[in-house]
DNA sequence: AAAAAAG
């Protein structure tokens, strides 16, 4: 199956060629042909399945006859953060890089009138986060009695930030015989209901998720004290200490512990960005795009990057907190690990957080390995907050708590004190980077089609070994490490294809 | 208990 058996124009066939692609996901090649027959789809889709392009790629082909009016969008995406909406963007640039397709992004935090300009001018595709689209609606400056495509993507959490009456608003004012596309990564009975009421005899494609895949994120937990100062030494020690270390995206449940931790990062040497929705809108598309490049090799975030975001894989998560809702430690370290490559992820455990880590454990229906002693472990008063051990706060001092585990994992690293100065070192790619992989920029992006193979592989193997996709210029590279990634590489761990077991509501 | 999204 390639993307030339999917109907697909001669422009976008070129535009996915050039881009480096020649096979399809299943979500792609699933949904694509339906698509392009003007039938409603249905999507069951994590991200990073390819749910993107599948929606994208036939859209560009839909579009290229008839042309745009004046205020009113030939077609219409949403997305529940500014930063997926503008990755949206970024897959119509890449693939419509043969057409001559106007896109509009309506989100928050930016210019209005900037906006309001380009719908003035009449656009074929509009990609937007629902409360500046409203506002564009309620002022009177935008129809939608033109859309004749009307996306819905990350369905399932829109209904977790309360967008879903926004949702059935501004699916009232896009015409009836529109074609309806809706994507959600689970169909719990409150957007079942929503997708009963949007779609005319959808196509219903779920994707299966790869067999083979074997967990490759490495998951821990640390027992830390419950203050802050001590989580953060913790925190430090653990970037300091980690192996394979190249990035990592640190997760906070607060904005104001994300821009806390980041200041005391920064204070302590690491070179580190943060990412939290009170931050303006340069600032984050700033963080995020520092930390994609590599010229940032720490992202502090709150959950609003825990999500679909296009990050190029990470090798390290650190959950400095324990997330409120265990899906969302879901979502969190499936930020590493991606396209089968080793992940690693560490979640602080304070005293306290039992309730969270239990609901977690069930979720996934594991439980999660201790490096070193658990918080149940330790010596009494240990665990106490404040008991004044100063143990791991002495500066490499090795205590109790540092304990068998750990200290044999230790072992066969530099010490302490060697690598300290880790973190400024990250940036060069030179330095101390004895990894074979390549650097981060060319690292996988999740939500892109199969990568065409660079050299000629040998004819006989039967499915040719897919090598992830590459940000930029596909040709830089010639160390094929010769992983198998079919499809669009994104990693899936095996947990998330297990039944959630109802119990442990409690 | 929190974050996100409209300002």
């Amino acid at each position: 199956m390639s993307f030339a058996d999917l109907g697909l124009s001669e422009k976008v066939l070129g535009a996915v060629a050039a881009a480096g692609y020649d096979q399809p996901t299943p979500i792609q090649s699933q949904a694509i042909p339906h698509v392009l027959a003007r039938r409603d789809v249905l999507g069951i889709a994590q991200t990073g399945t390819g749910k993107t392009a599948a929606f994208v790629l036939p859209m560009l082909t839909l579009l290229e006859t008839g042309r745009a009016r004046a205020r009113m969008p030939r077609t219409l995406i949403l997305e529940p953060t500014r930063e997926l909406a503008a990755q949206v963007v970024e897959n119509f640039e890449r693939y419509g890089a043969n057409h001559n397709l106007s896109v509009a992004l309506l989100i928050g935090g930016v210019s209005f009138s900037d906006q309001d300009t380009k719908i003035a001018r009449g656009v074929d595709v509009l990609i937007a986060t629902p409360g500046r689209l409203l506002d564009h609606i309620e002022r009177g400056k935008l129809l939608l009695t033109g859309v004749e495509l009307f996306v819905i993507d990350e369905a399932d959490r829109m209904l977790d930030m309360g967008f879903i009456p926004d949702i059935e608003r501004i699916a009232k004012l896009v015409p009836f015989t529109r074609q309806t596309l809706f994507f959600s990564a689970t169909m719990p009975p409150e957007i079942q209901r929503l997708a009963d009421t949007f779609l005319h005899n959808p196509v219903r494609t779920e994707v299966a998720r790869p067999a083979s895949a074997a967990t490759t994120i490495t998951q821990r937990l640390v027992a830390t004290g419950a203050d802050g100062h001590e989580k953060r030494e913790s925190l430090r020690d653990l970037i300091r200490n980690s192996a394979d270390f190249k990035n990592a995206i640190i997760f906070c449940n607060r904005k104001r512990e994300v821009a806390i931790l980041h200041k005391s990062l920064q204070k302590h040497g690491f070179s580190a960005g943060a990412l939290h929705g009170d931050l303006d809108q340069r600032a984050r598309m700033a963080a995020l795009d520092k930390f994609r490049t590599g010229e940032i090799p720490l992202l502090v975030a709150s959950d609003v990057a825990a999500r679909g975001l296009d990050i190029p894989a990470v090798s390290h998560v650190f959950n400095y907190d324990v997330p409120h809702h265990a899906e969302d430690y879901v979502h969190r370290i499936g930020r590493t690990g991606r396209a089968g490559r080793t992940g690693h992820a560490f979640t602080l455990i304070a005293p306290g957080d039992e309730k969270s880590l239990a609901a977690i454990e069930s979720l996934i229906g594991q439980s999660v390995e201790w490096q070193g002693p658990s918080v149940a472990d330790l010596p009494e008063g240990e665990s106490r907050p404040r008991s004044g051990r100063g143990g791991r706060s002495a500066r490499g001092g090795r205590t109790e708590r540092t304990g068998r585990a750990e200290r044999a994992e230790r072992s066969e690293k530099p010490g302490r004190g060697e690598r300290s100065a880790r973190p400024r070192r990250e940036r060069s790619p030179s330095e101390g980077r004895s990894d074979p992989r390549p650097p981060i920029h060319e690292e996988v992006a999740e939500e892109r089609p199969a990568r065409v193979r660079e050299q000629p592989a040998p004819r006989a193997a039967s499915p040719a070994p897919q090598e992830p996709g590459r940000r930029r210029n596909p040709r830089a590279d010639s160390s094929d490490d010769g992983r198998t990634v079919v499809g669009l590489g994104d990693h899936v761990p095996a947990f998330l294809a297990r039944p959630v077991r109802p119990k442990s509501s409690a």
